[in-house]
DNA sequence: AGCACGCCGACT
DNA sequence: GTCGGCGTGCTC
């Protein structure tokens, strides 16, 4: 009989696995669990996918494992197969794949037991308790009294319990009664022990919601729950969450940014007294690897993260939710494995047998589109919890209006009227820093990036000049270093239309929120309470305003520039424009005091803005479909982008352009001319991109199985990087 | 990706 | 005479 050997994916770019022997001595590894391995000169971790008889390779190649890392898998069998599907879908090395799907401390073979102090009742103490000796200590024999049922309870717990428990354990201790163990944790902690919030009562449409979904647990289904800001999609979530948790099986939320969101974790957590995993990037290394052991040893039943979260193991996963669905930041953008985490976690439903819930008020058209394909079931939430009204929405011509600053003058009575009221306004401009350019008003020189084809963004209060797309910063020249006359910021961002609006409403507070006023969590929870104790009156915000918060107060939302995205050539452009108009609209207004929407536009009747306002996101969306439809666009036909950058100008095309010369003469297969990208060059890297285009989903699969290894075999010369964005979100 | 080996310029 | 630049080749 041969030797068993494994078959190990390992972090690499290599896209295949690699055979080894088993170790000389200890433990035998298991699927899914992780092993030390020789690797070149290197020793380096790996992940067990497979046994296999014998390998394909000749016995001398082969190398021993040197130790096994894992005492259990850390992957069960349908993790690996939903894992390795991933991998073949977006054509991306296995070990690659596998390694994003495990913490940092994890992949680096570290081990990161989570280990937690618990106190369990002694023998001593249970003789003690049936005695009745623990008369006069009233607290000591309380504790006592709960500990008695319970296997352990940990050490944390006893605060949550009743303040100042802890030196009650301590005496018990001291009389041998209970004991601290330090273990292991990797089973689930006892009942809970303490009552949280219940439910709220439901409007008729989210208990049908509700109802629908429950009905499906334990079966493969997927849902859109289509819901507006505000409706309650998130008690949905919270009803299902229990209704899952009391068949015994745990729930993965995802959401685009927890940073953005503590709101709906702090939600879950008011509900259940079940420990909550939450996996986000605010964590350090330890952290997150400490959060995704407990979830992965079945410790949290209720695990909440951003988009590698669905990649999180949970055991006796019952229930997938997946918040904002539209949300871009659920498509991995950067570096090598762009998955979809939307995409990802139906399939991971499907596979799993068990049904997966999309929300969101702006549904992504590759959603609407399943939803008429019925692969996905819709369920809506068309009211607003409260009955509030849905806000007016009016755009205002700039052409027509004297424009002060950025602010259209109907917009500035608008802001007076509601300011004077008792209302807050906000106001969203997708633009961060004081102005987008630095011109020279004498010569026309634009302070540009020497990294980038972009122009630098003035920063006024630090006197700098930054570059958005690489992070170069340099000091703000005092004068034109080509003509010497004095240079002048020109156009509005965030920081300037602060200070416009520091000076035009000199008595109302300001709030900004953007990238660079909120690094951190801190400064993000700060300016919320500003605002919801009414401290600040006026919310000025990039992005980050759509997002997560609704803020009761606000009667007037303005949107000051929606122009930049009306003539984009990208062709989702306009579902993403229609989404943050809709989503920033959804920031106004509540129950007693109906909201209001100003667009300012130079195209008021261009017929994106037109269709939005008078028909709404729904009516706009199948609009828009249709003509995606017309011309074969996702989501009808399938696309996928070949992108290449290099330091030398023209090799990333070149690249490309023998990547189209490797392809096999596909047969309804297009590959476009490779073209420079968007913004050709972007950290001193010329990028150049290849779009491939397919009528269907099957074809462009296997023809980008067969391509993708050819491309691989190409001379790539130093430095060229390529990456295969399979579903590309941008194209230009 | 790492990490080695391998051949050509400015330094003690 | 070496230290080290990064070009290219391999990893079960």
């Amino acid at each position: 009989m041969s030797a068993p050997i494994y078959k190990i994916a390992i972090d690499t770019p290599l896209r295949r696995l690699f055979d080894y022997l088993p170790a000389a001595q200890g433990p035998q590894a298991l699927p899914g669990m992780r092993v030390l391995v020789p690797f070149g000169r290197q020793r380096i971790a790996g992940l067990v996918i497979e046994t296999a008889g014998e390998s394909e390779l000749p016995a001398t190649k082969l190398r021993q494992v040197l130790q096994v890392l894992d005492t259990a898998p850390l992957f069960d069998h349908a993790m690996l197969g939903f894992l390795r599907w991933a991998a073949d879908y977006y054509h991306h090395p296995v070990g690659q794949v596998m390694a994003t799907a495990m913490p940092k401390l994890l992949r680096e073979g570290r081990d990161v037991t989570v280990y937690e102090r618990r106190w369990r009742i002694t023998q001593e103490g249970r003789a003690a308790l049936a005695a009745g000796a623990v008369q006069r200590a009233p607290r000591q024999r309380a504790l006592l009294d709960i500990l008695s049922p319970l296997p352990w309870l940990g050490e944390a717990r006893i605060d949550e319990l009743a303040p100042h428990w802890r030196s009650a354990a301590r005496a018990l201790a001291a009389r041998g009664f209970i004991a601290l163990d330090e273990v292991a944790v990797e089973s689930a902690p006892p009942a809970p022990i303490t009552a949280r919030t219940s439910g709220l009562t439901l409007t008729p449409d989210q208990q049908q919601a509700v109802d629908a979904v429950r009905a499906r647990l334990g079966t493969p289904a997927a849902f859109l729950l289509d819901g507006v800001t505000g409706s309650g999609k998130t008690e949905v979530y919270l009803q299902l969450t229990a209704a899952a948790l009391a068949r015994g099986e745990s729930v993965l939320v995802l959401c685009p940014e927890i940073g953005l969101t503590p709101q709906l974790v702090a939600r879950f957590n008011a509900r259940f007294s079940e420990p909550i995993a939450a996996l986000h990037s605010g964590l350090t290394d330890r952290e997150r690897a400490a959060a995704w052991q407990l979830a992965a040893r079945g410790g949290a039943r209720i695990v909440i993260g951003t988009r590698s979260a669905v990649f999180a193991p949970i055991p006796r996963l019952g229930l997938m939710v997946v918040d904002e669905e539209h949300d871009a930041s659920y498509k991995q953008q950067e570096g090598g494995f762009r998955y979809s985490a939307r995409d990802l976690a139906l399939l991971r439903a499907q596979r799993g047998g068990i049904p997966v819930l999309l929300g969101s008020a702006t549904p992504s058209f590759e959603s609407l589109h399943n939803v008429q394909l019925g692969k996905l079931q819709q369920l809506s939430l068309p009211a607003r919890a409260g009955n509030a009204a849905a806000p007016r929405t009016v755009v205002v011509d700039m052409r027509a209006h004297a424009v002060h600053k950025g602010f259209a003058m109907p917009l500035l009575a608008a802001m007076e009227r509601h300011l004077g009221d008792g209302g807050q306004v906000l106001l969203y401009l997708n633009r961060r820093g004081y102005a987008p350019t630095l011109l020279c008003n004498t010569c026309g020189w634009v302070a540009g990036c020497r990294q980038c084809d972009a122009r630098l963004t003035v920063h006024q209060r630090s006197g700098r000049l930054a570059c958005h797309h690489c992070g170069a910063d340099e000091p703000r020249p005092a004068a034109c270093p080509r003509c010497g006359y004095p240079v002048q910021p020109l156009g509005h961002g965030t920081a300037r239309v602060e200070d416009t609006l520091a000076a035009r409403f000199p008595q109302y507070a300001v709030e900004r929120f953007d990238r660079d006023t909120l690094q951190h969590q801190q400064a993000l929870e700060g300016a919320i309470d500003r605002v919801t104790s009414g401290a600040a009156r006026i919310l000025v915000g990039t992005q980050m305003l759509t997002k997560g918060h609704h803020f009761p107060d606000v009667t007037l939302v303005g949107v000051l520039n929606a122009d930049q995205s009306l003539f984009s050539t990208d062709f989702r452009a306009a579902e993403r424009l229609a989404q943050t108009i809709v989503q920033v609209a959804g920031r106004a207004g509540r129950a007693d005091r109906p909201g209001e929407v100003l667009i300012q536009s130079e195209y008021p009747d261009h017929p994106l803005l037109r269709t939005l306002i008078t028909a709404g996101y729904g009516a706009f969306a199948q609009d828009a479909l249709a003509e995606r439809a017309a011309a074969l666009w996702p989501p009808y036909g399938r696309i996928a982008l070949l992108r290449a950058s290099s330091t030398a100008p023209d090799a990333a095309l070149g690249f490309l352009r023998a990547a189209v010369a490797a392809a096999n003469h596909p047969t309804g297969i297009a590959l476009r001319e490779p073209i420079p990208a968007a913004m050709t060059r972007k950290a001193g890297r010329y990028h150049a991109q290849l779009l491939v285009e397919c009528g269907n989903r099957g074809r462009l699969q296997q023809f980008l199985a067969a391509w993708v290894p050819l491309v691989e075999a190409l001379p790539a010369h130093a430095n060229l990087r390529w990456a295969l964005d399979v579903d590309p979100l941008e194209v230009f």
